[in-house]
DNA sequence: CACACTCTGAAAAATAATTGACAGACTCGC
DNA sequence: GCGAGTCTGTCAATTATTTTTCAGAGTGTG
């Protein structure tokens, strides 16, 4: 009793095939759901019939000529054909790694990253995007950067590679005692980059709320729980963050940072070549020393 | 024609927007139904709740919450929503970010990095990776971490995640002038992760050397001009860098960097596991003493 | 023209889903 | 600690949906 259906392939290829042995009824019926598919499928077995001009023991039948059980299961597989269609652009396309299954984790994690930045990068508000990468272009203002516990590597790297593009950048210290006099410089027209995640750290959002208070701009890089510092930032950006495992990926907010940074040295980009030659040339004498005659 | 409820954009956008302001278990259903939006939205609340681990008064509420009357008007916004996303079949995935031009740096860097992903994971053998990480799971063997100018915040990254996963990880001082006293510490058996891209720094070079002759086993992870430290390496990988702009992406590191994590984490989940809340714990005290009576 | 047959929809029965009411669990401030 | 308030799941009521049953309409045939 508990054979499956003959019947394989997707919904659409299985109307195409059975059309045939259709009766005039049913066809109505399945012109309705070709013309209107997949969508139509999706809403209640009533309501399609109403839609189609058909009963609702038509549908049913139609659907168990498909090879379902019953609706319900047809609208699962259904479902499923949705999924595999709108994923398909560009993610399902090719296995990542070859030679392991697909539950091998390198595989299961690159699905997951490239869902993250997929997501994440399609939610950036362009103008938004633009507009704080002006500011962070304009050289006059200072720019401040911190994070959290696991994300001041982030911070770090930002810290890094800004300095290469602009001067005025620095990286708050992570002691938050010491903040209290970094925000005692802090002047109006400052910005201040913060990087909170999840399990979001109470100083930081003194910290930011403080700096705005001053008169600082305060750019927030979060997760999409979003931070409680939102409330004082000029421009937020989230960034999805859940992959396999027992952590927080940062990839997403890696990205994101890097975006940012290609942006900005766009924006400026003679001063930044110019910077860039003469770090190049210091590191170049640097390194002459070290291992010079001296 | 009728005026819409308050709420407005598509339910994506609605979720997000509301983030902020749903109670833990609605974050819960929320991430679930990000993590498999659409499809999830189409099954009945019953199964979506049970598929979310949550009740379903809870899914009711958080639809309410966006701005539904109910279920089923949620449900039908959603087929909406989807029929527009289907109607232009492969020109959905059109660019990562609507409402810019492909030529716009967030579309133009997403592509760059997209491509160097796909590159550098199929190019990693995976027998290698496993090797690597079982190695990397082993708490016996200690851990030491160095990265270069620019991926020193990799590096430290790396550290700080690792650190969580197992014991005995450190990230070596970022003075090469005092790395002599911790090859001297150095035993047969230990692991020396190094962070090596592009303009190769030689004093790291000479670490690895000696590192490698002093019986300890090195991983290079660089890109794939492939630093000339291969030669002393037991694991290689090379993730790709390019993008359009001056500097190298880290972006592909990072993922490299967490894959591995991932992987480690995953072989021994129970140690891992353990170390996680007691961790957690700490910091938990830790931010108590730092806010309370005292 | 009646008979056998298939097709179709109305309506009832069975099943499942949605929603509201409520109470225990939990958190936060005092 | 102890109440006020908030969350969240259990449960039951209501409502909708799916499925079955069945009778009438149509169709072709002897």
């Amino acid at each position: 009793m508990s054979q499956e259906h003959e019947a394989a392939g997707t919904i659409e290829d299985r109307l195409m095939q059975r059309f045939g042995t259709l009766t005039p009824t049913e066809r109505l019926l399945a012109g309705h759901l070709t013309r209107n598919f997949p969508v139509a499928g999706l809403a209640s077995m009533t309501y399609l019939a109403k839609e189609a001009g058909v009963s609702t023991p038509t549908v049913l039948r139609l659907v168990q000529k498909l090879g379902f059980r019953g609706y319900p299961e047809f609208q699962a597989q259904l479902r499923n054909e949705i999924e595999a269609r709108l994923e398909s652009p560009l993610s399902k396309h090719a296995r990542w790694t070859d030679g392991v299954p697909q539950t091998h984790i390198l595989n299961r994690f690159a699905d997951a990253v490239l869902a993250n930045l997929t997501r994440t990068l399609s939610r950036i508000d362009h103008a938004d995007f633009d507009a704080c990468a002006e500011m962070l272009a304009d050289p006059k203002r200072r720019v401040l950067v911190t994070g959290g516990r696991i994300t001041h590597a982030l911070a770090d790297y930002l810290v890094t590679q800004l300095g290469i593009v602009r001067p005025g950048v620095s990286a708050l210290p992570s002691q938050s005692s010491t903040w209290p006099s970094a925000l005692l410089e802090m002047r109006p027209g400052d910005v201040l980059i913060v990087f909170d995640i999840r399990r979001y750290e109470s100083a930081t959002l003194q910290l930011a709320e403080m700096a705005a208070e001053r008169g600082a701009d305060v750019v927030l890089i979060t997760d999409p729980w979003i931070s409680p510092i939102s409330a004082h930032a000029r421009f937020r950006f989230a960034a999805q963050i859940e992959v396999p495992s027992a952590w927080d990926s940062s990839t997403a907010l890696m990205v994101l940072i890097e975006t940012l940074l290609a942006a900005v040295q766009e924006l400026n980009w003679p001063q930044a070549q110019d910077r860039m030659t003469r770090l190049e040339a210091l590191y170049e004498r640097a390194s002459m020393f070290r291992r010079g005659k001296g």
